[in-house]
DNA sequence: ATCGTTCTTGAAAACGTTCCTAAGAACGTT
DNA sequence: AACGTTCTTAGGAACGTTTTCAAGAACGAT
């Protein structure tokens, strides 16, 4: 039972027999005499010293913490990226907290007007709904700040976001070529980020191929979730008969793959089925799911990369990337339709 | 571009014409003059006057964050568990960080030790492997801790854990009333704590139902992944031909599922396959995985709970708590054996 | 009119660190 | 021997907050 008072400086000070000043220049690597220098350490190591994060922070202005706010940790793809982030924001010297929001706006502003508070160097977050009051809320805080996902134009912060429109080109491209005419996208909401670009692109891949949209053929999840996933699959055969389906995620196309094999459809003779982000699930799935890679682990790094030197360099110029897309093909589209 | 100094205390205090003692008092809810109190949040609201989180820590000693450990974010179980304490935790007025430390003990001291510079008020904390000189970091730290998994008899820390061994037994139990005789585990790393109970749990309840334990259906992965899972499955059916596997955690068990569908074998008419954790991937796969589940929400809650009480009364005993297990049988064993 | 009580407010200390400034020691140069 | 330079070390301010203490105002009771 240590019931001894935490150790601080002027303590270690005491015992070395130096000043608080001395103390802080050996422990911080600064010059000192080769006796002063070992009377501090050893006083440090007695007594267990273990420096004050909130005093260090409070009179340097630093935390050394960058905080990742991601909307679901249940979803793979922000396991993907917190895996990525950890390992660069490390090398850079910082330790990573992760915080997951939900994905309810206000729960992000709040994170953010929390982190104005101190509790972090910079912030790295991927928005899922972007509202008017949270992009004042970002653009707003004092904090810096690389959102993962796309922003209106007009918002002066950094991002790194995925080209959605051109991977589901991909998919679409991919089934056409197996022969697949009757397409159709299981959709997370449509008021998200990504739920709009999909759709979007979907329209657009249609339209370049030559293929007339059929709202028969569309249907929106109420989130990116394989239980939404399965439910959205439900109402899509209730309604039409696809040859194959892109699902918005990896988790609704595997509620698909589930949904297609509760109703007695072979996945991919009757249904092929496409994913999109290209995460474990997509090859746990059996079949093992085609799957658009939207470059989530480029992402994630080059936003972490983009946040560091925003951090150390303030005043650079706003940095807005695109992550191109590449198509992992797997068993679920494999096999000419019937 | 608000490149204005941070507001501050002072500031606030200046601009309403009182104290800063008296800014203090009215924010954080003491007694003022209507007067005084409405001129301070007019003041405050103007500056846009944010506190600062160091210096608040630093005065109160207190952070209002805890902390929560674990090896790996991809894995399931312990997304159901930040799921479960984010709840918990933010009821209490606590905000939750997490910490992805992966398996390395040695990565969970350092944690531990950058936890005793104050970052946080509490810590939980799932340690995959428990070395000595962890629970020596875990017993010398001033922080209030709460272990999620088993711990040492004689260690003072409360404890939440799992009872894999009576889990392993409603597996096995359930298995031979399906007829199932050769019954194999695919076990992760047995100098894991997870590991090491499993495997003895699975040889008490061979034993208990009188079947004689066979090193051939015994096997080893690396970790408790996926992939690991695979390799391990194939090692097992190069050496024998188990007609039940039981999977340590539900990704070795999804692994083996897909390596037994590669070799050609039809689950559960071949081979029957039990999980553990009972997590998403259990539903998500195909077909859908029978699984043990050891609780690992109500452990999570009970151990969040355990946590704040510990940290509003340091003094409080020690409490060690078991869940019980309980059997979620799915596709994956039901049928007979060929 | 005097006293005691309650209420409002401000001054100042404290939390533990970093870092600026300057004092003194040591040493080389003229 | 006197002086300038460099190096080591200590003192003390500052970061922004909470909270204790005390002073003064307001008020009712005797």
């Amino acid at each position: 039972m240590a019931a001894t008072r935490r150790s601080n400086l002027a303590l270690v000070a005491a015992r070395a027999g130096v000043s608080v000043a001395s103390v802080s220049r050996v422990l911080n690597g600064g010059s000192a005499s080769e006796d002063l220098a070992r009377r501090v350490r050893e006083a440090a190591a007695e007594l267990g010293y273990v420096p004050d994060a909130s005093a260090r922070t409070m009179r340097t202005g630093r935390t050394d913490q960058i905080t990742l706010a991601v909307a679901d940790v249940g979803n793979p793809v922000y396991v993907q990226m917190m895996r990525t982030v950890t390992g660069i924001v490390a090398k850079a010297g910082y330790r990573l907290v992760v915080s997951s929001t939900g994905s309810d706006p206000q729960s992000q502003i709040d994170l953010v007007g929390s982190l104005n508070r101190g509790y972090a160097d910079g912030l790295l977050i991927s928005p899922l709904r972007v509202t008017p009051e949270l992009l004042d809320a970002l653009s707003s805080s004092r904090l810096p700040i690389v959102v993962i996902g796309s922003l209106p134009p007009e918002v002066d912060i950094d991002s790194v976001r995925a080209d959605s429109a051109t991977g589901i080109g991909l998919a679409v491209e991919h089934l056409i070529g197996q022969g697949r005419r009757r397409i159709a996208l299981v959709n997370g909401p449509v008021d998200t980020v990504p739920g709009s670009a999909r759709l979007a692109g979907y329209l657009a891949a249609l339209e370049r191929f030559g293929l007339a949209p059929n709202s028969e053929l569309q249907v929106t999840a109420t989130g990116f979730t394989y239980r939404a996933g399965r439910r959205a699959t439900a109402a899509l055969l209730g309604q039409s008969t696809p040859d194959a389906i892109i699902g918005a995620n990896d988790l609704l196309a595997v509620g698909a793959l589930k949904e297609l094999a509760a109703a007695g459809l072979t996945v991919p003779t009757d249904v092929a089925v496409v994913g999109m982000d290209d995460t474990d699930a997509a090859e746990l799935a059996t079949p093992s799911l085609t799957s658009v890679d939207l470059g989530s682990s480029k992402r994630a790094k080059a936003a972490a990369q983009l946040l560091i030197r925003r951090i150390e360099e303030p005043d650079a110029p706003v940095s807005r990337l695109v992550i191109d897309p590449s198509l992992s093909v797997r068993e679920s589209t494999l096999g000419s339709a019937a």
